[in-house]
RNA sequence: GGGCGUAUAGCUCAGUGGUAGAGCACUAUGUUGACAUCGUAGGGGUCGCAAGUUCAAUCCUUGCUACGCCCA
């Protein structure tokens, strides 16, 4: 199959001697720019059947976290699986330009030369940050590279590409024109360090220890309640808000309000008039009863305000983007507030309200009954904060771009719901479905620079005009109307929703490649000129191969076949790839949905940098090698559960991939070598028989375990078929005995192991199979096992009665003190035919491994022995000599006890009608078979008793 | 307040309607030419608690307790 691979002619094929010690770092350099530099992690196979995944791209800014670890190791193991079945495996690569994060780094590095943002012009900046991408970002894309990933660089990706670019701006104006994106003045999420809007999503809710005022509102005109009091009492937590006070909002059914609705209240320090409102918000139960109503500045009140009438552009707004009181419409706010720092704002407002007598301190009565007085009741509040900037949040009045979420969520709901989208595990689709029922509105602006302009021009009048193009939007206009453009930029996660099918190509099947100068657009998306990604330092290899053209790949590779993250970004990422997708693709995004957990430090404790708890993995790839924490990230990974590191564990599949090297050298010394055959090789003998089925078992659950996405399992397959059956037993049953047919048996396995683990393991199998002898191709496009053989039961049993034999000796020489070196001999008086043949066959095996010079099909001599069982044969070892008698009495009491308890434990089962009656007859046949054996060798362990005396 | 998840060996975790497994740790022992990053053998668990369903429950149901996460 020459075809398969254009590198695998290149190498060299001459087998060459394993080293001693297996040394992770130098083969792991090697192999990977081997396997880039030749093209393998996208062979040519145009007739293949397709099988796609595009990696969650990380953040430009990013560095490689233990999370991306795990992640990107799931997804290689899939990719290396489907490409050694011959799939033509595709996994999309890119990173993203992550809006706020950038422009945060490069303002950042700013402060620190006594520079900022606002010094340059909005496009002097974007050149700054594309500098500093092609500096200093994508770190993340070699680090990739280290723990082995197999993308597909060449098709490097970036959300502002200028054809990932021109994607945004399609679905933006086509999302606009279906009426599913709309501009609204409404409340938003603002956040007044980064001075943007975010979505809700983005908001973090923390308990925070914070104060709840009461207040005195005094009613205007000499009203009074009915109880003869002449203010009404309202407490809240955020008293500055009171400047923007509009209203007070009562229960209408609570009759201590309800002949002062209409009336109005007197604020004490704006000197405002509003009314008392009715509204159901109001809940008579809580505190008087009455709240006080910001609707500028409170996500309830905004509501209730709308409700009494009150239009969202007469809201009052009394704070700047930096949420610095600023004087409202109506000019009441008093001077000295102007200017001042929202939480100074506050505290001002609490000592004003005090002085005008209007509040109502909190009292606490000790133990003896005296009473404290304090302005405030401490409270524990519930309070939003920025999950970028970290500051609290401020709802603020303003006009934003929505997008129809609620609308786009329909198709994707019905598409987890017919099985269009499988979500792994299942037990996810609850909360994906919890979500998106209760779906609201998603702000998609945000006010920064860096990321794709929003394509919307206002006319003088306000009148906005939304188009791909300037010239578009003027022709829209009319010429001669001065147009302007929204400054806004779209949230990053906008354009990553669009990741499954704009990296390959669409809107236009054939996309420019990572390589293609193009000119920067005005959105500031698009490479610089001059700046294109071939000449990126960072773009390594820069002399890789070019990716291929002329194929279609969005109709071969839309729908995608799996998405692999974690469940943190169901929400942000996944869903909504699965609105745009199946909105402008008309099918889903992809076929499965694999969710996993987080990885947490060895406490369970979450990871942070906060916390010092972080750990490095390219750390533990230094230490234990890349392959040994990709085994480990499969072997823990289990469905539904977050990992715990355990760098012990890690260590333990370091050792594991030593065991391996140190099996294939023992083979390799032994004149064993590359296998000539996809088939397995002929065996006539049992032990050779027995392995190439054990293979076949072993390559059965293991693509089983691949179906159902179990990594855990399909990890513990292979590590103990590799160490228990083949380096344990297999190797130790045919050492010095190596004939051509189990050098051909024992070359062929272990080629078989090194493809079976290579998905885990790429490095050292791949080192490991160019170092057995001449290969047609790498073992990265290398074909999935076909053994085209059975398993053999009599080989089975035969070589199982041997495995018996030597265990259950070693264990009995072990209890009993005797060396396990010494050699004895045993007597079998008159065994079956079978037995009798496997003795015969096997005397090579029995002598090694059982330390038995030989087995005697006679009576053994009087004296004390010891027996030995090994399938329904009862191996009698004289001890005469040897070993004290008692102590294996003792062993045998104990042996009979354990059989006896089972027997009498399955005779209790049997003898129960209702059981034989009404379970299932298998298990009824189970159990007598059961029992059947365990009588027997109680039998077989109380006439070995006898015999002893 | 709503939802989800977890509780199994000293630790980290699999698992099953028919009396429980792995890795690590632990104990004993081993330099017979692949491997001490190893070999051999061993000890260790009333499967969180209680009730129910069932011939049979660690597994299914309900309740409780503890812990974690998400949403409000």
């Amino acid at each position: 199959m020459p075809a398969r691979t254009r590198a695998g002619k290149a190498q060299a094929m001459t087998e060459q001697q394993l080293s001693k010690t297996f040394e992770p770092a130098e083969i792991e350099a090697r192999w990977y720019r081997h396997w880039e530099m030749s093209g393998q992690f996208r062979p040519e196979r145009p007739d293949a059947q397709p099988f796609t995944i595009v990696n969650p791209p990380p953040n430009v800014t990013g560095s490689l976290h233990i999370g991306h670890a795990l992640d990107n190791t799931l997804q290689d193991i899939v990719i290396r699986y489907e490409r050694l079945r011959g799939k033509d495996a595709l996994w999309v690569v890119g990173t993203d330009h992550a809006g706020i994060a950038t422009q945060m780094v490069v303002e950042r590095q700013m402060e620190a030369k006594q520079d900022k943002r606002t010094n340059y012009t909005r496009d002097e900046f974007v050149e700054k940050v594309w500098e500093w991408k092609a500096e200093s970002g994508g770190e993340i894309t070699r680090q990739l590279r280290r723990l082995g990933c197999s993308m597909d660089w060449s098709r490097e990706q970036f959300t502002m590409d200028p054809h990932f670019t021109r994607a945004v701006v399609k679905v933006f104006v086509d999302l606009y024109n279906d009426g599913l994106i709309y501009r609204d003045k409404r409340l938003v999420n603002w956040d007044p360090k980064l001075k943007t809007a975010i979505s809700d999503l983005e908001v973090e809710t923390r308990e925070v220890q914070g104060s709840f005022w009461h207040f005195r509102y005094p009613l205007a005109d000499g009203v009074k309640l009915a109880s003869g009091q002449d203010y009404i009492e309202v407490a809240t937590t955020r008293p500055e808000t009171m400047l923007a006070d509009m209203a007070v909002a009562v229960h209408p059914d609570d009759e201590r309000y309800r002949s002062v609705v209409g009336r109005e209240i007197l604020q004490p320090i704006t000197g405002r008039r509003f009314r008392i409102v009715a509204d159901e918000h109001a809940d008579p139960e809580l505190g008087s009863g009455a709240v006080k109503i910001t609707p500028g500045h409170d996500f309830n009140d905004f509501e209730v305000g709308k409700r009494a009438g009150i239009r969202p552009a007469d809201m009052l707004n009394m704070f700047d983007a930096e949420a610095n009181v600023v004087q409202v419409a109506d000019g009441m706010i008093p001077a000295e507030f102007v200017g001042m720092e929202r939480f100074e704002a506050r505290k001002l407002v609490v000592q004003r309200m005090k002085q005008a007598d209007c509040l109502i301190p909190h009292v606490t009565k000790d133990k003896e009954g005296n009473e404290t007085e304090a302005d405030a009741e401490p409270r524990t509040i519930q309070t939003p904060f920025g999950d970028r900037g970290g500051v609290v949040i401020e709802p603020w009045l303003t006009d934003q771009w929505y997008v129809d979420a609620e609308k786009l969520a329909q198709a994707p709901m019905e598409a987890v719901r017919s099985g269009a989208i499988e979500i792994v595990p299942k037990t996810w689709e609850k909360t994906f479905f919890n979500w998106m029922e209760n779906i609201q509105p998603w702000c998609v602006s945000r006010q920064l620079w860096w990321g794709h302009r929003i394509p919307a021009w206002y006319g003088s009048d306000g009148q906005c005009y939304v188009a791909e193009t300037e010239e578009e939007a003027q022709a829209k206009a009319g010429s001669g109307v001065a147009l302007e453009r929204d400054p806004d930029v779209l949230d990053t996660w906008f354009s990553s929703a669009l990741w499954p099918f704009a990296t390959l190509g669409w809107p236009q099947d054939n996309p420019p490649r990572s390589g293609e100068v193009a000119a920067r657009s005005a959105d500031g998306g698009g490479s610089p000129p001059g700046r294109a990604l071939a000449a990126n330092p960072l773009h390594h290899p820069a002399d890789g191969p070019p990716p291929r053209s002329g194929e279609d790949l969005l109709a071969r590779h839309y729908p995608n076949d799996l998405l692999i993250s974690g469940f943190d970004i169901l929400f942000f990422w996944d869903a909504r790839m699965a609105m745009q997708g199946i909105h402008f693709m008309k099918d889903v995004p992809w076929k499965r949905l694999y969710l996993h957990g987080l990885v947490r430090a060895a406490d369970g404790s979450k990871m942070s940098k906060s916390k010092g708890n972080v750990v490095d993995p390219l750390i533990l790839v230094d230490q234990y090698g890349a392959d040994a924490l990709r085994f480990f990230m499969a072997a823990m990974e289990s469905q539904g559960r977050d990992i715990k590191m355990d760098e012990k564990r890690v260590e333990g599949y370091r050792n594991f991939a030593t065991k391996l090297w140190n099996a294939a050298r023992f083979c390799q010394s032994n004149g064993i070598g590359a296998s000539q055959s996809l088939a397995a090789p002929a065996a006539t003998s049992a032990v050779n028989k027995w392995i190439v089925g054990e293979v076949v078992e072993t390559l059965a659950e293991l693509d089983k375990a691949m179906a159902d996405l179990r990594f855990d399992a399909a990890a513990n397959i292979i590590y103990h078929f590799v160490w228990d059956q083949f380096c344990d037993w297999y190797i130790e049953l045919v050492k010095g005995n190596f004939d051509e047919e189990t050098k051909a048996v024992a070359g062929w396995v272990l080629d078989q192991i090194l493809v079976m683990l290579h998905p885990f393991m790429p490095f050292v199998t791949e080192e490991l199979w160019s170092k057995m002898g001449a290969r047609p191709y790498d073992l990265i496009v290398a074909k999935w096992p076909e053994p085209q053989a059975s398993v053999s039961a009599e080989a089975k049993l035969e070589v199982e009665w041997l495995i018996a034999l030597v265990s259950n000796l070693r264990t009995a020489k072990n209890e009993l003190g005797i060396a396990p070196g010494a050699k004895l001999e045993a007597f079998l008086p008159g065994p079956s035919a079978a037995t009798r043949a496997i003795v015969e066959a096997n005397a090579g095996a029995i002598d090694r491994l059982a330390r038995l010079s030989a087995i005697r099909f006679e009576a053994a001599p009087a004296g004390a022995s010891m027996q030995i069982g090994a399938g329904d044969a009862n191996l009698i070892v004289p001890l005469e000599g040897v070993i004290d008698i008692a102590a294996e009495k003792a062993r045998l009491t104990k042996a009979r006890a354990t059989s006896e308890k089972e027997r009498d434990s399955l005779a209790k089962r049997l003898d129960n009608p209702a059981f034989v009656e009404k379970a299932a007859p298998q298990a009824v046949e189970k159990a007598r078979a059961d029992h059947a054996a365990h009588a027997a060798e109680a039998e077989r362990l109380a006439a070995a008793l006898k015999r002893l005396g």
